[in-house]
Order: structure tokens, then sequence, then C-alpha cells
DNA sequence: TGGCCGATATGCT
DNA sequence: GCATATCGGCCAA
């Protein structure tokens, strides 16, 4: 059964964990979630630092969070909490159905790379700025895996601030995700 | 209104 | 490992 928006109303940690492992189906593809990051009132959020674009972040949940980076890039978030800002940054994928609507959209045959990355998740997924603000649901079609899956959690990738929090959370020993977990004992 | 920076991806050394 | 494409969002001035 696919979750509503309401499902997304819990705390954003929450939700990322319950993210992963989580299949995920759009009109013309079927994926695996295989990691996600958690974003809230910290500093590297952009409910932060991008105030007025992620205000959606604060004033609702279970909506599509569509921004762009370094000019051609789009990354799929998901806004959670009912009671403060967060947001679920989809990471990775491991395509299961609709490989080939990916490759065409992603311009690659390397199955492997359709979907290990932010942006590039959201190229093969097809999902464009129009998405924005749409609730979730109509979007994305999100089954939780129903044994809860061994999780790691690690830093979040990309970020210069609030890089002590681990709210980076990949599904243990997947191949799929866009890059190799750190080391607890070894911070960078 | 100018200038800096970024939750990235890709290609080259 | 490193350079760089490419541009919206933001804020200082």
């Amino acid at each position: 059964m696919p979750v509503s928006e309401e499902w997304y109303a819990r705390p954003t940690l929450d939700v990322a964990r319950d993210l992963v492992g989580a299949v995920l189906e759009t009109h013309d593809t079927t994926s695996r979630i295989v990691e996600v990051e958690a974003y809230t009132d910290d500093a590297a959020s952009h409910f932060v630092t991008r105030p007025r674009a992620a205000a959606i972040m604060g004033s609702t949940f279970g909506r599509i969070y569509v921004y762009r980076i370094y000019g051609m890039h789009r990354c799929l978030n998901v806004t959670t909490d009912r009671d403060g800002p967060g947001a679920v940054l989809f990471r990775a994928l491991e395509p299961l159905d609709g490989l080939d609507a990916m490759r065409r959209r992603r311009g690659t045959d390397d199955v492997r790379a359709l979907a290990d990355g932010p942006a590039k998740l959201c190229a093969a997924l097809g999902i464009g700025d129009d998405a924005f603000g749409r609730p979730a649901p109509d979007v994305l079609r999100i089954t939780p895996s129903a044994a809860p899956p061994r999780i790691r959690a690690a830093t979040r990738i990309g970020v210069t601030r609030a890089r002590t929090l681990r709210w980076r959370f990949v599904l243990e020993g997947s191949p799929w995700i866009s890059r190799p977990v750190d080391s607890p004992r070894r911070p960078r």
C-alpha cells in the first residue's frame, strides 16, 4: 500500500529511515530507495541557506521540493514533519523496472550510473521544476519495505556545514549507493 | 545590481 | 585526484 501525504508528517529522521529500502514508483519506473539524507533546521539545510526557496520545508509535509544546483542539475526531496522544517533528499536508487525510460532520460546505457546520485536519479525519473510543491503521492508511489532493512548512518555528502551530523542513511550492503559510507572513526 | 557560492556530474590527468 | 560547466538564490552595497 503506497503511503499518503500524512505519512510524511512524522519527524524527519523517522521518515528518512523508513524511506530506505522502500519501493518507489513513478508513472513509468520502479526502483528501490537505497540512500537518502535528512535536513531540518541544521546549518546545512536549505531551510537555513535558501530560506525563501526552501520555505516549503517549514510550511508543508508530503510535498515535492525540487531545487537546482550548479546551474544544470536538479535534486528531489520530499518535505516532512508537521511540527517543524524538514525534508528528505533522495540520493540513490536501485533501478527495478522502466530501465529503458531511465536510460533514455539519462542518456547512458550504464545501469550502474542511472540513479547513483541525487541529480542523476532526478533526471532518471524525469522529475522537473514543475513538480515543485505538488503532493508527493501525485508524483511518487512509495511502498515501505515490510521488514525493516539494515541501515547504516553516515555523514552527509557535499555539505560544508554541520559536518558532524550523521544524517545520511544507506541500505546496508547495497552496491547501488552514490559513494561508500565514511568510517565513524575517521570523520572528515 | 554585482558577485559569490553551491545537498553535482563528468571528463581528463 | 582535479578542473570545470553553468545559473538561480541570496545578500551586501
